[in-house]
Order: structure tokens, then C-alpha cells, then sequence
DNA sequence: ATGGCTTCATAGTGAAGA
């Protein structure tokens, strides 16, 4: 059994407890982080692999930054979207027993008006393209990180609130949906689920006490994963406690 | 609900996140 998770820390430097602390409780073959916000040459490179862990990362001062996290060396790791000519360190990929793992922090968006707002659509409408090829060439793919987009009404704790916000406009969705619409399937909707499970929740107004959160963390998984997918589960603990990342961690189990 | 909280930045009338 293959365990995989993904979690947007919001600063490792900051997190760096709370991950060692969740690693050495959930044992995870593989984790995708997202948000790192360090360069390459401040990654706590020593302290995850006294924790057992690899770590292949592409980072940036104070903004973005990604990093995969296995037990098992990395292969063929990859930089980037191919093709895509962009600045801000938002994906990385690697082969780790025989499947093939993209880890992804897409842009914010802000607001319909914003010129993020247009960067996001094409850093989405790119991001999709490249997919499209890399499900041809490996079939067992998985694509986890933060996609800033809750795909449905059921996803976001006040859909008529939400419906003109970032994160949950039609043209997000649509594009969230053309991205799974070339062969990829929301590993979190495979099985059943408590109502009201998001993946982020606000750290203003008490927001995860108050449940007003959104599920924007997803693991997609190709067609030939999806049989062997055991479990999809987001784990809420580390949301409680002290000085919290405002995003929680989503796993999948893979018999592979 | 123009807010609210957190991070990293600089020392701002902050910027950006979600």
C-alpha cells in the first residue's frame, strides 16, 4: 500500500514542526507540500532526512515553493510546466514506486478583475495540456496540491456567499473540470464522506470552529489508479493546533 | 462585512494569501 498526502503548510520554516510531527505519526510514503515559501538553499533538507524522508523542492523567497517528500529516492524529477515560461516555483514532479507524482500549488486569482485572475486560467489551461501527455506516458499519475478551486456547491460551506469569490467563480470550475475532464478523477469523491469536509478554512472569524471552510486540496488520480485507490480521507488535527497552517492535509491509500 | 488573520517583508498609505 502505497500512502500519499498533500498539504499546503503556508511556510515551512514556520511548519516544520507540525510536518516532522505528522510525518512521524502518519508514516506517509510520499508528501506534497505546497507553499514552502524558502529558497532552495534554507530547505531543512537535514532535519527530513534525519526524519527518514528525501526531499525534492523548487522554492523561492517569501512566496510559493513546492517540495515532494518520500521515503523512497525520487526519479526522473522534473521542474515547472514544461513549456510554460513562468517565474513563480509552483510544481514538481517525480516517479516514486512506478507512480508518477505532480505536485501542484496553482495561483490564487484573487478577483475576476485581477490580472492574477487571467494568469490563473492560463497557468491552469497549461497545466492541463502538459497532463494530457503525461497520462499517455505514465499511466499510474497522480496530480495532488492545492488547486485553489472547490469543484462543487457541496465543497463550500455558503455556495451563495462563495458564488462570485475566488476560489468557487464558473470559469474556475470549468476549468477545474477540463483538467479532470482529460482523464483524471477527485480521488476525495470515490468514496462516502462526512458533509462539510473542507481542506482550508479561514484563520479570520473562527472559521474552523465555525466550519465555514472550503475543499480546495485535491488528489486526482488517473483512470488506472482508480481501481486501486483504498481510501481518500482529510485529516482535520493539525488545523487545532497552536499557530496552524490554515490548510489541512488530504491522503490517499494506492495498492500499488 | 471596505473588515476580520498570518506570513514575510521592510519600517509603508505593506503585499499577498484564501
Amino acid at each position: 500500500m502505497l500512502k500519499l498526502a498533500t498539504w499546503n503548510i503556508n511556510s515551512l520554516n514556520v511548519r516544520l514542526p507540525h510536518v516532522l510531527d505528522w510525518i512521524s505519526r502518519h508514516e506517509p510514503d510520499v508528501l506534497c507540500l505546497q507553499e514552502t515559501k524558502l529558497e532552495d538553499a534554507k530547505f531543512p533538507g537535514d532535519a527530513l532526512r534525519e526524519a527518514g524522508y528525501h526531499a525534492f523542492f523548487s522554492g523561492q523567497r517569501t512566496y510559493n515553493g513546492v517540495a515532494i517528500l518520500s521515503r523512497a529516492p525520487a526519479k526522473d524529477t522534473l521542474k515547472g510546466i514544461p513549456g510554460l515560461d513562468d517565474a513563480q516555483q509552483r510544481v514538481v514532479s517525480a516517479t516514486i514506486a512506478g507512480v508518477r507524482v505532480v505536485c501542484a500549488y496553482v495561483p490564487n486569482g484573487e478577483n475576476l478583475e485581477s490580472p492574477k485572475f487571467q494568469y490563473k486560467m492560463n497557468w491552469l489551461a497549461a497545466l492541463r495540456e502538459w497532463l494530457r501527455g503525461e497520462l499517455v506516458r505514465h499511466p499510474r499519475l497522480v496530480v495532488a496540491g492545492d488547486y485553489n478551486i472547490a469543484p462543487e456547491a457541496r465543497d463550500v460551506h455558503d455556495p451563495e456567499l462563495w458564488a462570485a469569490k475566488i476560489h468557487f467563480t464558473p470559469p474556475e470550475r470549468e476549468a477545474l473540470h477540463a483538467l479532470i475532464g482529460i482523464g483524471l478523477t477527485d480521488a476525495f469523491r470515490l468514496f462516502d464522506q462526512p458533509e462539510r469536509s473542507y481542506t482550508w478554512w479561514d484563520y479570520r472569524m473562527m472559521a474552523f470552529r465555525r466550519k465555514m471552510g472550503l475543499r480546495i486540496d485535491h488528489i486526482l488520480l488517473s483512470s488506472a489508479l482508480v481501481p486501486l485507490c483504498a481510501s481518500c480521507t482529510i485529516d482535520v488535527e493539525p488545523r487545532r493546533l497552536e499557530r496552524p497552517s490554515d490548510h489541512a492535509p488530504v491522503i490517499v491509500e494506492l495498492r500499488v
